[in-house]
DNA sequence: TCATATACCGAAAATTTTTTCGGTATTCTG
DNA sequence: CAGAATACCGAAAAAATTTTCGGTATATGA
């Protein structure tokens, strides 16, 4: 059987399930970077993230399309080639991951100060 | 030596910054019932986020506080009393939290379709 | 021919987070 | 007096996430 998230959506309270949507380490990176609405291949998306292992970003795309907020479409060549597209229901977190952005880069010299080496 | 800290704030980009601020499974939860300002102790915490144990609620105030969200007070008294009061940058984060809860009441259906049972 | 690129997946290891449990000390209540 | 409440902490266990590694198959370019 293929990998499966333990923790599904958290539909506890509405704070929650959007947090667990996009809490893990790269899915509101992985919707940034799919925000102007054209497909990027797996491959793309982890030159724009160096920091993830295509593996993670492998499994989390998995899920952000399993959620609904990204769209896959394989295209049956060799070598292989998908591309991954942000929904509709996925663009309407830009707003919020748009605030955070905001906010990192508002306050980032505070956090830059207290933490850095 | 006390409980620390695995993963430090992410200061690599501005949205993982703010996300490793409040990712983890409570710490957003805290932010709002301490929204109003009113300071509140441990215990009125725990009682408004029953999900969650006193202890990650301990470990999750301590980094809120760590990093400047949340203000502690200690009245050295018996028995033990503390109060934990927002601060004016933890109150900025609270436009986020809003627009995440407003997005988990507007799309709460999908999910509840999706996910339950 | 050999390495590389492509997308993806399984399995195991490593890391991180969360839970569980017990203990500190004192006061108040039954 | 026994038990609960208070805040907190350490240690270990459990659970979840992320990393690492290797493997699938085929095509292209050196």
């Amino acid at each position: 059987m293929a990998y499966e998230k333990k923790i599904p959506v958290d539909l506890d309270c509405p704070l929650r399930l959007t947090m667990s949507l996009i809490e893990s380490k790269w899915k509101s990176c992985i919707l940034d970077e799919l925000r102007s609405g054209n497909p990027m291949r797996p491959s793309e998306i982890h030159k724009c993230l160096p920091g993830a292992t295509p593996r993670v970003l492998d499994i989390q795309l998995k899920e952000l399309v399993e959620d609904g907020l990204v769209e896959k479409t394989i295209y049956p060549e060799l070598p292989p080639r998908s591309e991954y597209c942000i929904t509709d229901l996925g663009k309407s977190l830009l707003p919020i991951i748009d605030s955070m952005l905001k906010w990192g880069t508002d306050h980032y010299e505070i956090f830059e100060k207290k933490y850095s080496k």
